[in-house]
DNA sequence: CTGCTGACGGTTC
DNA sequence: GGAACCGCCAGCA
């Protein structure tokens, strides 16, 4: 199980990010030290967020906008909200809610 | 090796 | 304010 360089690193971020709040897929790629690796956060999210245990409802597009069509979104949405995150019928966040 | 794809982002019109 | 386009890069057939 070694995963490349960018992988751990957005990793490491992924577990960093605290309750209550979101982070959007650039953010994240930029954290890691990927400018423009927001499309391999991406893939981390949807292939190892089960094995790794990532807290995948917390990232969300730049516009604040769950970026997973039907079922996905509900969950999201309904995780993000036990969490004290308020997310609009749509779908989308507030800025405040993001970290920095 | 080549080409296609994707839970994105920034720019342009 | 929103649609269209292009760039990005790792994984996979």
């Amino acid at each position: 199980m070694s995963y490349s360089e960018s992988t751990i690193a957005i990793l490491t971020i992924l577990k960093q990010l605290p309750v209550g709040k979101v982070i959007s897929y650039g953010e994240v790629a930029k954290l890691a030290g990927y400018p423009n690796g927001a499309r391999q956060v991406v893939r981390i999210l949807s292939s190892l967020s089960d094995t790794e245990h990532l807290p995948w409802h917390r990232v969300v597009n730049k516009q604040g906008q769950i970026a997973l069509s039907g079922e996905g979104a509900f969950i999201q949405k309904a995780l993000l909200e036990a969490e004290g995150v308020v997310v609009s019928d749509e779908g989308k966040i507030d800025r405040r809610f993001f970290v920095s």
